[in-house]
DNA sequence: CCAGTTATTGATACCAGGTATCAATATGAG
DNA sequence: CTCATATTGATACCTGGTATCAATAACTGG
């Protein structure tokens, strides 16, 4: 589908594919393959999960776009404790995670007191602040509910 | 230096060989090595550059080592966003770290109000929270003064 | 101090995650 | 349609890190 008919507004949701667009990059089947792959996991994932659920496209080309979606801030990269980084969709514009302490699983959240918080802490702070991360790690309702046996180490 | 003089009070600060120790393994020179030269970087570090530093000592005792004191709460292992993970001493029981965008350079600290905004998030948050990171990117005032280029990507 | 048991070491091979290369192919502009 | 350019994916490679295992060191009890 190409943005050419102008009478037609096109619901402008999270569009990866139209952020790959916007840096230049042509729209190839493959890069819709892979981006409508992501759209439809709804979650974080790994590169190497995101390669097994499509065997036809070669890992180079995962990889490769999952960089350019990280570059052109449509995906963030959520650095893991041990093992693989996730991916997430970037819904927010700046968020924090939450992550599940025993499935995994990602969530994203706002919270204007996190960035109050910034400010207390710049008096105390030596040097510039230019941005901060935070994670917070929970154990899911879903997880609570059956309560499963830890998965990932928790730096606490 | 083995402890056994109970009239001699040992000044009790960082010490990595007795963390080690209390694990209930063994104060071996090669980890004496291991311990003594981080203890004297003062500074976050790589397992690489530990490698590097200590040529004599075989990888696999360097990582070895290295977990051990992660495993036993003395190391603080800290994910970088690409790259290998950065390791610090940990000097507080809880903390959160800074990381100069441009050098590199990790801090810690520590500040009630972090662990205040917890609570409030708690209420919006599915789940239960079991913990949480906090990384804050800054330019620290070295390289403030000679304004280098940044050589860490940050997710703002 | 010795003998025997157990822990540690480090060379090596291996594994996972990810990137560079490059010839073949697809894409889009003119 | 043609051509220049971008993309693809097989492959080789790289980095960071772990498993294996024989040789060695460190702690027992006697």
């Amino acid at each position: 589908m190409v943005a050419s008919a102008l009478s037609t507004v096109e619901s402008v949701g999270v569009n990866l594919s139209n952020a790959l667009e916007d840096r230049g990059l042509r729209r190839t089947a493959t890069r819709m393959t892979v981006t409508g792959r992501i759209e439809q996991l709804n979650g974080a994932f790994t590169a190497e999960q995101l390669c097994r659920d499509l065997p036809g496209v070669g890992r180079a080309t995962v990889y490769r776009t999952i960089r350019h979606l990280v570059d052109a801030g449509a995906l963030c990269k959520l650095p893991i404790l041990d093992g693989a980084p996730m991916y997430s969709i970037a819904r927010v514009e700046h968020h924090h995670h939450t992550i599940c302490s025993s499935c995994g699983a990602v969530g994203e959240f706002r919270h204007s007191t996190v960035e109050r918080v910034m400010r207390s802490l710049a008096k105390e702070i030596d040097g510039d602040i230019v941005g901060h991360r935070m994670e917070i790690f929970i154990t899911c309702n879903s997880c609570l509910a059956e309560s499963a046996t830890g998965k990932f180490s928790v730096h606490v």
